[in-house]
DNA sequence: TAAGTATGTTAAG
DNA sequence: TTAACCTACTTAC
């Protein structure tokens, strides 16, 4: 489930069950086993997130950048890790916890200056400290593309996903197609400042909740189907206005919306 | 058991 | 714009 509240989790559970500890690095299915060689005995000195990238500092410039794409998983247990179970990229053990990743887009060891690069091409990360979202604002500002293509896009806002994009769009009232040059100052800031909020939100709760207690059958307890406004309600009421969620893939993926509350 | 789908990104055409 | 990556869960048959 990745979008970028999961990799801040990813980051926080790796420095907790690994933080300061010499690992064990190995690839069971043995695609990774080169770059398992760099890291394996090595003591894991820091993790951390940018948009939807993890990044494990082994130190002496030395950094496992993993993207976990579209299924990627890490799965934590504690020692003694069973025997591996289908197509495990790494594994990793410390003290007493074992991490598995499988299906990753991008599993490499990199340079601190590979990392800064990477990160140049990014937009601002909602979830990380002190971060404005200017950035952001003057590439969208600046642009003819839909706003549902462009909070979509890593290099403008980082960490955000098809989940959170639908959402937000419809917390905002925003239309999708809504040129990005045509999005008014006084609608991007609340809207950068809703990002920051939901997204804070998923980062604490561990999934994606953006439904305000009014407009949910419970308050507390909030099933899955009530969790979200329009992603993947196709067809479904709107919470809001009862008109049908509206849907269509655009650059390949799935957009929901609401017509009647998003028409500006 | 097979087919379809997914919260993502890149590269080929 | 499309396919590929190649995992896990859901739905269809």
């Amino acid at each position: 489930m990745p979008e970028g509240h999961t990799l801040h989790r990813l980051a926080r559970e790796h420095h907790q069950r690994f933080g300061d500890h010499p690992l064990r690095v190995g690839s069971p299915q043995g695609r990774f086993a080169d770059g398992a060689a760099l890291l394996d005995g090595r003591v894991l000195a820091k993790a951390e997130a940018y948009g939807k990238h993890l990044f494990l500092d082994f130190a002496d410039d030395r950094w496992l950048h993993v993207h976990l794409g579209l299924y990627g998983k890490w799965a934590f247990g504690e020692l003694p890790a069973p025997a591996p179970q289908g197509q495990v990229r790494v594994r990793l053990e410390g003290n007493q916890s074992y991490a598995d990743l499988r299906g990753a887009t991008v599993c490499e060891v990199i340079t601190s200056a590979d990392k800064r690069a990477i990160e140049a091409r990014l937009g601002p990360d909602p979830l990380r400290r002190r971060t404005s979202g200017e950035n952001a604002w003057r590439r969208l500002s600046a642009s003819r593309s839909p706003v549902g293509l462009l909070l979509m896009n890593q290099e403008v806002v980082a960490g955000v996903g098809n989940v959170y994009r639908a959402e937000v769009l419809f917390r905002a009232g925003l239309s999708p197609f809504r040129e990005g040059r045509a999005v008014p100052r006084e609608v991007f800031d609340p809207l950068w400042h809703d990002l920051v909020t939901v997204m804070r939100a998923g980062l604490r709760v561990g999934r994606i909740i953006t439904t305000r207690p009014e407009h949910r059958p419970r308050a507390r307890d909030v099933a899955a189907e009530d969790a979200h406004y329009v992603y993947r309600r196709a067809g479904l009421p709107c919470r809001v206005c009862t008109q049908p969620v509206a849907t269509e893939v655009l650059a390949g993926r799935n957009l929901f919306w609401c017509p009647t509350c998003q028409s500006s």
